[in-house]
DNA sequence: ACGGGTCCAACA
DNA sequence: GTTGGACCCGTT
């Protein structure tokens, strides 16, 4: 239960601003809550912040200010204030940007502002032209949906004047009402698609949790077209028959319009939309809706998980693998891992779908903390491709060649019986390395020490890992001999080379993110060759994802063990998600596909858990392979947190982390202010402190140790490390 | 003495 | 995160 707090008492406020500990004030004119959202004076300034607790007693009286006002705001629940300080906690984030994540929507300081709406009045017209009937029309056809005057004058077609005009003749009505309306209701009775028997018993599962009202996490599996989203769908409806909230994360903005239209289709209405996209005003309107329970349920982004629930009773993750769930910049945050958090503090279901689920939520699922839910395709048991391997060791290849003679009369097979083959080599550019052949020197990035790959598209050098990018020089930078810059290894565009020189013939495609100026232009070509605009696609990982082509029948992996042999924590998990995907693409329904894929290691067992396509048994050797290397299991992430005194800093030395050799599960960064931290602001040098949140396990910290030994980042940097053996959830 | 630039503790 | 004051330095 909130504390009350009289006036003139003592409250501690947590403030907005950069100030990472709680303020002591005197409770305002006619006292206030806990949790009230308030305005308080900070120096000169007035700043928004949230009663937090009991003020410090000890804290000199004469110093105290007041606060100023409560705003006109629900007040932040206890849920939500423990969320906030557990997912601060977890991710090393000061409280003040924790409460900033939570209140990012505009003008919650202002009062509710009024707009003014439109409905149909009481006089007729004096007389009637077609612009005006219009305008009628549609106010008698809509009655019960508000207009403003720019939405009726477009919904009519007809200029603003026109409805003026009627409402100076009382044909219309304007009345004032309030600008942040709730959200129209949604028929959670109307039924469902009928559903078949396994959607049936997953969607009956997920009715159950929801309507048992505590928490619990579910793995929901199901390739596309196996009816995931329905299924889920069927536990919001029970979520909302409950009278509870419901919110669904998407990974992608791109994915969010149709999905609103499978929700309009299944409940009547369009739920509230909260990402990057919505415009300042929608923003408020859902975050104070929200808050009063005027908005049933949300689809969002990320962080659409920080937005202040009336009841939660759902959080569905959809496509709960993609990386976009992981905040990289600011608060870095996992919101699949956090929808997790919340649902546990809040008593909701938590569903994580998706077809490919990441190792943490496979582990989590195995060892029985996340329930797990397996939906088969509608169509019987999912239609994969043939997979064989092409041994490359057995293959007559000269260099500067990577299409093996097996591949080449594969694709020559499918091209002259008109179907499509693609050639996936998930490389950009055209060749990864560039060496002098006088000297031997590669070229690297002079930001970041990576080496620059070529890309003949652009005209430029390009470094993959920092974006820097610089004209191919004619000379070696190093010994420089001029004309013995040679391109050593294949990127996509000199695949198209290669093709073009095997296949003359063929119509050639290449789909590659950087060839694309708009994310529409590439649209366009993928649709053009879904088509049959071409017969031999070369692509790279974003073909593996989206849209359709029915004429395909063969993948051609180029080099699947390409990202085996990084020290990538992640290398396997990703290799194998992504050539299935990719080898997923090869036929369709009648018609049989083909993968290929060439390999120097076919008996890696990557390789081999992807032609198995035993799932299960990959993710188990998985799971116990980095139990072995120290990693905790999933489930309790080990975070490597780097405080240093710009983030430029840290994401250098995290990225120096990340290519050093070892487990790596979590990179945070911090910046310190000088106050609490002995780290001065030094010009060309980075003094950093490293603060590891983990269990303290010795092989950790061996690892650890064979880290900071390996560490090379350019400039002078000076490392303390502290270990917080704390452990997580 | 003045103005500009940078740094840094304080903000309740 | 913002701010005002201290401090340094070079110019009037």
């Amino acid at each position: 239960m909130a504390e009350f707090f009289d006036e003139g008492g003592r409250v501690s406020v947590l403030t907005t601003q950069g100030i990472d500990r709680l303020l002591t004030y005197r409770a305002p004119e006619g006292g206030c809550w806990e949790g009230a959202f308030v305005e308080v004076p900070l120096g000169p300034r007035k700043v928004m912040g949230v009663v937090w607790g009991p003020g410090e007693q000890g804290f000199d009286a004469s110093k105290l200010r007041a606060v100023i006002r409560v705003l006109d705001v629900p007040p932040m629940r206890a849920e939500m204030a423990e969320f906030l300080t557990r997912v601060g906690d977890y991710t090393l984030t000061p409280m003040n940007f924790m409460l900033r994540l939570a209140t990012r929507a505009p003008g919650l300081s202002n009062p509710p502002s009024m707009r003014k709406i439109y409905r149909l009045g009481h006089h007729e017209p004096d007389r009637k032209t077609e612009a005006r009937e219009r305008v009628l029309e549609v106010l008698e056809s809509q009655a019960h949906s508000a207009f403003t005057l720019k939405e009726l004058a477009e919904e009519a077609g007809v200029t603003s004047s026109v409805v003026k005009g009627l409402v100076k003749l009382g044909a219309v009505e304007e009345e004032e009402s309030p600008r942040d309306l709730p959200f129209p209701h949604l028929d959670y009775t109307a039924p469902g698609k009928a559903l078949t028997g396994d959607q049936a018993a997953a969607a009956g599962a997920l009715r159950d949790g929801v309507r048992s009202g505590t928490f619990g996490a579910t793995l929901l599996r199901g390739v596309t077209g196996s009816g995931k989203t329905e299924v889920y769908l069927e536990a919001v409806a029970e979520c909302l028959a409950q009278g509870r909230q419901a919110l669904v994360l998407l990974p992608e903005i791109a994915l969010t319009s149709e999905f609103l239209k499978r929700v309009e289709e299944r409940f009547g209405a369009k739920p509230a939309e909260w990402h990057s996209g919505v415009t300042m005003t929608e923003r408020r309107r859902v975050w104070r809706m929200v808050a009063e329970g005027g908005a049933q349920m949300v689809i969002g982004a990320r962080s659409a998980l920080f937005l202040p629930f009336r009841d939660i009773g759902l959080i569905v993750v959809d496509e709960e693998h993609d990386n976009s769930y992981k905040q990289e910049d600011g608060v870095l945050y996992s919101a699949r891992d956090m929808s997790v958090l919340r649902g546990s503090i809040n008593g909701a279901q938590v569903v994580l779908a998706s077809a490919t689920p990441s190792l943490e939520t496979w582990a989590n699922a195995q060892a029985g903390k996340y329930n797990r839910l397996d939906l088969t395709s509608r169509f019987g048991p999912a239609v994969l491709p043939e997979m064989r391997t092409i041994d490359m060791r057995q293959e007559d290849l000269p260099g500067n060649r990577w299409i093996s003679p097996t591949l080449a009369t594969a694709v020559r097979g499918r091209i002259d019986e008109g179907e499509q083959a693609l050639i996936f080599l998930n490389r950009r550019g055209y060749a990864p390395v560039t060496v002098c052949r006088a000297c031997g020197h590669q070229i690297g990035c002079d930001h970041c020490d990576a080496r620059m790959v070529e890309h003949r598209f652009l005209k430029r050098l390009v470094c993959h890992q920092c974006g820097e990018t610089k004209p191919m020089p004619e000379t070696c930078p190093s010994c420089e001999t001029e004309g013995k810059l040679a391109p050593v290894g294949p990127g996509v565009e000199r695949m198209a080379e290669e093709v073009a020189e095997t296949f003359p013939d063929a119509r050639v495609a290449v789909l590659s993110s950087d060839l694309f100026a708009s994310a529409r232009a590439l649209k366009a070509q993928i649709e053009l060759i879904a088509a049959g605009g071409a017969d031999i696609i070369i692509g790279t990982q974003i073909v593996a994802k989206g849209h359709n082509f029915p004429k395909l029948t063969l993948v051609g992996v180029i080099d699947a063990d390409l990202g085996l042999q990084g020290s990538d924590l992640r290398a396997a998990e990703r290799t194998f998600q992504l050539i299935r995907q990719v080898a997923g693409r090869a036929g369709r329904g009648d018609v049989s596909g083909l993968a290929l894929l060439q390999s120097f290691q076919p008996e890696h067992p990557v390789i081999r858990a992807i032609l198995s396509g035993d799932e299960e048994g990959f993710w188990k050797a998985e799971a116990s392979e980095r139990q072995a290397a120290g990693v905790p299991p999933y489930g309790r992430l080990a975070g490597i947190v780097i405080s240093a005194p710009d983030l430029d800093a840290a994401m250098n030395l995290g990225t120096a982390l990340a290519r050093a050799d070892g487990p790596i599960v979590q990179i945070g960064a911090q910046v310190f202010g000088p106050a609490p931290a002995p780290i001065a602001r030094i010009r060309g040098r980075h003094r950093v402190r490293l603060l590891v949140k983990a269990p303290k396990t010795a092989p950790l910290q061996t690892a650890l140790r064979k880290w900071l030994a390996n560490m090379d980042v350019k400039g002078d940097i000076r490392l303390s490390v502290d270990i917080d053996p704390q452990s997580f959830y």
